[in-house]
DNA sequence: GAATTTTATGCCAGCGCTGGCAATTTTCTT
DNA sequence: AAGAAAATTGCCAGCGCTGGCATAAAATTC
């Protein structure tokens, strides 16, 4: 058992020649003779050496380290990024360093930055809501930190970001539930102050006036996202004496609340009322009945983005500043039926 | 525009003083006199410095990163698990790298020493059911690397354990059960080659055997921790001629299978059939009805394993190495009710 | 007040690796 | 076959920091 781990050194005594030419073969430099190359590499192996990252870092300034900086509001969503940033990351030789922050701390972008600089990390994944943050991108560019942002809306630069076209998808669940014969609508809406909670609502809203029916005020309650504000928007919507034959909550933990009150209330779901969520997440096709929701391509944006920053960690910019722009689709299941 | 970020010799230098007593300061050694202490703290807010990871791992041989190792069959109790690492990791001043592996990998153990020594982490922390695979144990104590394991079951050697006692979990499940009148029950395993699957279920048998209720062999089917698994499972078990009047599920995506597998048969949850699950996932509490099922401590192990690990990464190893038992609890709901 | 202990600070080497350039060898020209 | 160009390899400095020891200053002892 080796007591010590092998360094360059041992390397390139071994195969005599100098740490310099070993350290070309690890880095993939071309200017290597084949045969010398073949030595190393087999040496390597042979020792099982494996190149001290922190000092590679240190004099290369680089530390093979993306970090991806969140809040933690949607546990699932977030796994699946995670889950996109490290196929990518697995592929292309780089670590991910996970840190959750609170996005309503006054120190956010002091706290992000420090993280950055602290581990010397190549470049971050901002997720959403923190992406919609633009001190701290602003923060991140000035200190020179390559990050790529993820969200839902168009943000004010178009730059380093990915988006999911959200208002595009809600629009489409609003064509869906009018062709099914539903116009008085009820409408659960995310919690003020996100931008995809405006999103989300414009692009149902616009939709649904295109097809001659309007959302009333009444018949918007706003969630924040939870499964008990989704049963509380409910009842309160379907309190009303002119009650809605169809709901859309804007995401599946409040849809699923909604389905509860009705249930409660006595209400079959489809047959007495449509409901539709948002996300497709774990619990959309566990419920009963499986439910109508949008799924957001969020292992597909979190490959792009972490693609887009791996390229601009290399310095292949190129089409590492456009913004990438990905298509939600919505997904028909048991909640939702025609009206006839 | 700091175009350079500050480093140490830029703090000394203003300081006047050399840079081993700002390394002294950083590091918190008690050899620095007060008003240098104060003057040199000073300093490094005034210049926003952070000292560089890199450098510091370098020179001693710390990288202030723990990395956790897992396979993903259970995307939310890694959630769980990955919130109260980092809360510690939070504490003391450690980065979290994350690293999914393939646990039937033939290289996953050689696969997960590159992985530590690759990023040179400080330690790992192991997650089921990879932490159940001895030779990567082996493999990281020879390479001396920290590590802990968190566990569902008495793992080989009780050291570097955080374990989760889920017989008696169970045994408490199949004593309720049995209180509420259930003697027939139907019980739905785990795949085979898992310890948490016969843990889990000799738990539960010597529970039932103690109370002279008999596990009978037809009343036990085998599942994969899969939705899909729990509705076919239970519907073998209810096509039985003699109907069990309870079903345990050995986790909650399979008890919600078997609810909706029931459902579908018609049958009426609870009146006509109790159902419980294990893990107290955010399904759990959202399915109607709402889910009778086991929580286990995670977030609390998941902490309580950090702080194993940090504690032998500091050379305090006096209580590092002692195993720890925490247990899970029964979370009674909706889904189950006394016969009669 | 000299000797001793304690406290505070500095110096040097080196952690393991890469960048830039220089040196060497090989290959190609003419 | 001599000179030029290209391919290969090596040397040195240094990335930013800490460990170990030496030194200097202050506090304590007798």
């Amino acid at each position: 058992m080796l007591s010590k781990k092998a360094t360059i050194d041992d390397v390139a005594r071994l195969a005599d020649v100098s740490i310099r030419t070993v350290s070309r073969v690890i880095n993939d430099s071309p200017r290597v003779g084949q045969a010398t190359r073949a030595k190393i590499k087999q040496i390597i192996e042979d020792l099982n050496y494996h190149p001290n990252t922190q000092a590679r870092g240190l004099a290369a300034r680089r530390s093979y380290l993306l970090g991806m900086i969140y809040d933690n509001p949607d546990a699932l969503y977030i796994n699946d990024v995670q889950r996109g940033v490290l196929s990518v990351c697995r592929e292309s030789g780089y670590e991910l360093v996970v840190h959750p922050c609170d996005m309503h701390s006054d120190t956010l972008t002091e706290e992000a930055v420090s993280f950055v600089n602290r581990s010397q990390l190549d470049g971050v994944i901002i997720l959403p809501p923190i992406s919609e943050n633009n001190d701290l991108a602003g923060a991140l560019a000035k200190n020179n930190v390559n990050y790529v942002r993820l969200a839902s809306v168009p943000l004010d630069k178009a730059e380093h970001v990915v988006i999911s076209n959200e208002r595009s998808a809600t629009a489409a669940m609003a064509e869906y539930l009018v062709g099914l014969g539903h116009c008085r609508i009820g409408y659960i809406a995310g919690p003020k102050g996100m931008k995809s909670t405006r999103e989300r609502l414009e692009g149902f809203c616009d939709a649904l006036e295109k097809h001659g029916c309007k959302l009333e005020t009444e018949m918007i309650a706003r969630g924040a996202y939870t499964f008990e504000s989704g049963i509380e928007c409910a009842r309160m919507l379907l309190a009303n004496p002119n009650r809605p034959t169809a709901i859309f909550a804007s995401n599946d933990e409040m849809a699923v609340g909604a389905i509860t009150a009705a249930q409660e209330m006595g209400l079959k779901i489809p047959d007495d009322l449509s409901i539709a969520g948002f996300d497709d997440s774990i619990l959309a096709s566990r419920i009963t009945p499986r439910l109508t929701t949008i799924r957001r391509p969020v292992m597909q944006m979190a490959r792009k983005a972490t693609v887009k920053l791996i390229a601009a960690v290399d310095g292949r910019e190129e089409d590492a500043c456009r913004g990438v722009t990905l298509v939600p689709s919505l997904v028909t299941r048991d909640s939702t039926r025609s009206l006839d």
